[in-house]
RNA sequence: GGGCCGAUAGUUCAGCUGGAAGAACGCUUCGCUUGCACCGAAGAGGCCUCGGGUUCAAGUCCCGAUCGGUCCA
């Protein structure tokens, strides 16, 4: 399936690529003098593709055409298609809900990936057209680094979709001819451009394993648009025509609007507003002249080529008549203020489409594009303000997206919150980074990876502040390439998933699921349509829920005339029902067979799985309407959904829910279920169904609780809420950033919660004597007590001591020059040690040894007075020998032990002979 | 999704190869002074996050959980 580039580029020739309107209109073919790639032109001794490289650049820069603004952008595009015959759909959320593999929106395709291009449903018209806003963070096209420098690159941008779906069963689809057509069309007569100021760039696409050939649009130096013709794909090595091919025209609909007015970047274009602000409330002005000649040089910014873009910026410098370093300092803040307006409306769509900024997946780059925000704003001693900032975007992509607005609040609210974090961050890494430049440690490799790995402290922070301190430290230039390699080394050492294995099946079945027609139904009759390995059964219906949208599966029983078979597990492939017995069965291929679920089980899930849509909307409630749902697991004892939301849930707020939830049960709301095609559904109720994730299939089924929340959903619910009996919310953790795990119970599993607790309560209070109402203040005072009377004892204890060993009329015994002190107390290690020490302290000469039996095990302290020249740990390690363990200790003061209790009297007369030996 | 780091007094943290829980600030009381981190003295304040394990002995070593931070895809 790996076929390089070069190779696709043999198979296609000039007839792949000469459509009605280059023969129509004499387009001729040549081969650019500079990039060496085929293009169509009007003009016979045209010698370049048209490329920005391949022309010196922008062009159309301060050149005045259309003068359309972004929104006018998006009704231009609308109306010319839609005059054409096209169909304009809703955009997308950015929030990719709707597939598994990716975080956000990026291609106008996604929208159609992968139900419509896999032929499982229709598109909703063909063909069409959508303003499809789109999300990059990363990757060739859009390094992050680079937005404000290059003046083209954005991390969000619409990509205004024109599709042509074409498959056999489809109608009304078009291919390369009209679609260049069209093209011409639009370019000529809506934008104004001359027939002959266009030129067409051959090329192929690549990509998910397909490929075709495209045909790029260029004009006055810039890449206006690229058709692409996806209709070839991989079979066992060979290339082939896929089923569903598809035109992917993806208009970039900010350049468009940029090259209708050439104003220097395409920031301008989209927010003037925002970049007129942020430069009055800095008094920030920039030559023009110099802003102009510096856009044009930026455009030919090799980004995608991967290279030194320092390298080439400080070529471009020159190119200006500037040293580096000058430049930077005379346009370093305009790059900053179009970065930050950049950063700013990605943030304003994203979360309004229900993202939150955070450490794991796609939130993780919306944090970097905030602290990004932040950073340049520090970096370049700006002035503005964020809320300003923020609102200017929210209003500027409300005009053609109105759902901004309406999440305004949130928006601010989970920016603040960004803040607030960032603010600790960097609070915590000034304090980390001034302990370690206080202990003089020195900043390597290792030093610098530790702290911006562990603590989000780049090496460029040390810097400055080591600065502040008057220090100067060496950073490595390469320290992110070190730092790149460092991670390949450690990915290398990751281990592969394992796979299960799975059944494999011959061919598809049709497995009728009869669980959608009544879910209180029980009992069922079904033929057998196959048996695999004697155990699994594939029927023609069946009443058993298959396990799938976060719901397990039924169990039950299948009988066939007398005989009973456990059903142990139900799995869905494809359209066949697979019934896993729980032993081999004699069960044969057409067999008639009765089935019966576990219906006490089936109604234990049921209520779980109803009650998570229930809460589901009691959280958007009361935690506000960037709630989504990010997981959930329906099972027969208890629930669980991860909803998102940007800080812990406080109990207050649980608790809230709760009754929420339980006044929906109260209220006996009606719960309908209907099956509604996936564009309909979308069209009619948004993609607020999609809370539970990737549905597929071409039909819907929707799960509507009256007035309350409705979701596509395959699972089994009830048909009235009253049915769950009661909810209980027993717990919420924040298992990651953005992301809040509820813990649900309903029906008989809460009620048996409330009375475990009742039960613990009750065991408690009883323990106490009290009654549970009292429990906490109890206990309180308990603790108390025993937090001082540990306090009075270890005061006792010293007391104790010194009293003992105060008088000389201790039991002491001369051994040559020492006072000896052998004596078997009571008390732990600790107490043990006080009363040495303080023994020691009556004689200049004193040498102590004290033995315990505490918790069945030998306690052993010795001490010498601190004068001394003795060996009290010898003496304590050999006693602790006998005791049959070990010890040890440093000067004074020697602990040990063992487990040997009968050995005590033995450990007492020893003592005494090992001091004598060693003296 | 994959890593990494951290949790000790009200706060910020130290605690070495396991062997008697510490500092600074804050707090209380007294003294000296009354003005912008005053000074001096005394004192209170710790289930060392939780649960297992190893050990005679764990704040310290191992495993797990919880919470927090951070990096990458």
């Amino acid at each position: 399936m790996s076929i390089s580039k070069n190779q696709l580029k043999e198979r296609f020739k000039r007839e792949d690529y000469e459509v009605k309107l280059f023969k129509e209109r004499g387009f001729t073919r040549k081969s650019c003098s500079i990039c060496k790639h085929n293009f169509w032109t009007l003009v016979p001794d045209q010698e370049t593709c048209g490329d920005t490289r391949c022309s010196g650049g922008y062009q159309f820069l301060g050149k005045k055409g259309k003068n359309l603004n972004f929104d006018e952008t998006i009704k231009s595009l609308t109306d010319f298609f839609v005059k054409n015959g096209h169909t304009a759909i809703k955009d997308y959320p950015v929030v990719s809900r709707w597939r598994a593999d990716m975080d956000f929106t990026i291609g106008s395709i996604a929208d159609f990936q992968p139900w419509v291009l896999e032929g499982i449903i229709d598109p909703p018209a063909n063909p069409l057209v959508v303003p499809q806003m789109c999300i990059r963070t990363g990757g060739e096209f859009s390094d992050i680094d680079n937005i404000g420098k290059t003046g083209r690159h954005l991390t969000s941008f619409v990509m205004f979709g024109q599709h042509s779906f074409n498959s056999e069963k489809l109608t009304g689809g078009y291919w390369m001819d009209r679609c260049i057509d069209l093209n011409f069309k639009y370019l000529t007569e809506e934008i104004g451009l001359k027939p002959e100021e266009i030129t067409y760039g051959e090329g192929i696409w690549a990509g998910g394993g397909n490929f075709g050939p495209n045909l790029e649009a260029f004009t006055y130096g810039t890449e206006l648009v690229n058709n692409v013709f996806i209709a070839y794909g991989f079979e066992n090595g060979a290339v082939k025509k896929i089923d569903m091919q598809v035109i992917d025209v993806g208009w970039g609909l900010d350049r468009i609007s940029w090259f209708t007015q050439g104003t220097p970047t395409i920031y301008e274009a989209i927010f003037p507003n925002v970049v007129e602000y942020l430069q009055k409330e800095n008094g920030y002005k920039v030559d023009q002249k110099l802003l102009m000649d510096y856009s044009k040089l930026s455009g030919l910014l090799a980004v995608e080529e991967a290279k030194d873009l320092k390298e080439e910026r400080v070529e471009l410098a020159g190119k200006l008549g500037l040293s580096y370093e000058e430049m930077l300092d005379i346009l370093g803040p305009q790059e900053a203020i179009y970065a930050i307006g950049d950063h700013a409306r990605t943030l304003s769509m994203t979360i309004a489409d229900g993202a939150i900024p955070s450490n794991v997946g796609g939130g993780y780059n919306l944090r970097i594009l905030l602290r990004r925000i932040i950073a340049l704003k520090e970096l370049c001693n700006l002035q503005f303000s964020i809320d300003k900032l923020f609102d200017l975007q929210i209003n500027n992509l409300s005009i053609s997206f109105p759902r901004v607005k309406e999440h305004r609040d949130e928006i601010h609210k989970i920016v603040d919150l960004e803040i607030t974090r960032y603010n600790e961050t960097k609070k915590t890494g000034r304090r980390i980074v001034n302990q370690l430049l206080q202990k003089k440690t020195e900043f390597n490799f290792k030093t610098l990876v530790n702290l911006y790995q562990n603590n989000g402290i780049n090496p460029l922070m040390v810097k400055e502040l080591a600065k502040e301190k008057d220090l100067e430290i060496d950073v490595p230039a390469d320290f992110y390439i070190k730092l790149e390699e460092y991670f390949v080394e450690q990915k290398e050492q990751q281990k592969e998933v394992k796979d299960k294995a799975e059944i494999h099946l011959e061919k598809d079945y049709q497995t009728f699921p009869l669980y959608y027609e009544n879910v209180y139904d029980s009992k069922f009759t079904a033929e057998i349509l196959d048996i695999i390995n004697d155990q699994y059964l594939i029927l023609d219906k069946t009443m058993f829920y298959p396990t799938g949208g976060g719901q397990i599966h039924d169990t039950g029983i299948i009988k066939f005339k007398d005989k009973k078979y456990f059903v142990v597990d139900v799995v869905k492939k494809g359209t066949s029902i697979l019934h896993k017995l729980k032993e081999k069965s004699d069960l044969k291929k057409g067999m008639s067979i009765t089935g019966e679920i576990d219906a006490k089980r089936r109604m234990a899930i049921m209520r779980h799985h109803t009650a998570v849509h229930v809460v589901n909307n009691a959280a958007r409630e009361v935690l506000g309407k960037h709630i989504w749902q990010a997981g959930a697991d329906k099972t027969e004892k208890k629930a669980r959904l991860d909803i998102t939301h940007y800080q812990s849930v406080s109990s207050e707020e649980l608790q809230e829910m709760e009754s929420i939830a339980n006044k929906i049960i109260f209220e006996k709301r009606e719960i309908s279920k209907l099956d509604l095609n996936r564009d309909e559904a979308e069209r009619d109720y948004g993609f607020q169904i999609y809370q539970g994730g990737v549905v597929p299939g071409k039909i819907l089924h929707i799960v509507s609780i009256d007035k309350w929340d409705i979701e596509a959903c395959g699972g089994t619910h009830l048909d009235n809420t009253s049915d769950i009996g009661i909810i209980k919310l027993t717990s919420s953790e924040r298992i990651q950033d953005g992301v809040v795990r509820l813990d649900i119970l309903a029906g008989e599993p809460a009620l048996r919660y409330i009375q475990e607790q009742e039960k613990i309560l009750k065991e408690s209070s009883a323990i106490l004597s009290v009654e549970p109402k009292l429990l906490p203040k109890t206990a309180k005072k308990f603790f108390n007590e025993w937090k001082e009377q540990k306090k009075t004892i270890e005061g006792l204890t010293k007391k104790i001591a010194e009293l003992q060993y105060s008088n000389n009329s201790t039991n002491s015994e001369k051994i040559k020059h020492l006072d000896v002190i052998v004596q078997k107390v009571n008390g732990g290690q600790k107490e043990l040690i006080l009363q040495a020490t303080q023994a020691v302290k009556q004689y200049p000469n004193g040498v102590c040894v004290l033995v315990s039996s505490d918790d069945n095990r030998v306690a052993l302290v010795g001490a010498r007075n601190k004068s001394l020249d003795f060996d009290i740990v010898k003496v304590i390690k050999d006693l602790s020998k006998i005791a049959g363990g070990a010890g040890g200790g440093k000067g004074e003061v020697a602990i040990g032990g063992g487990s040997a209790v009968d050995k005590i009297p033995d450990i007492l007369i020893q003592a005494k002979e090992i001091i004598r030996k060693m003296v």
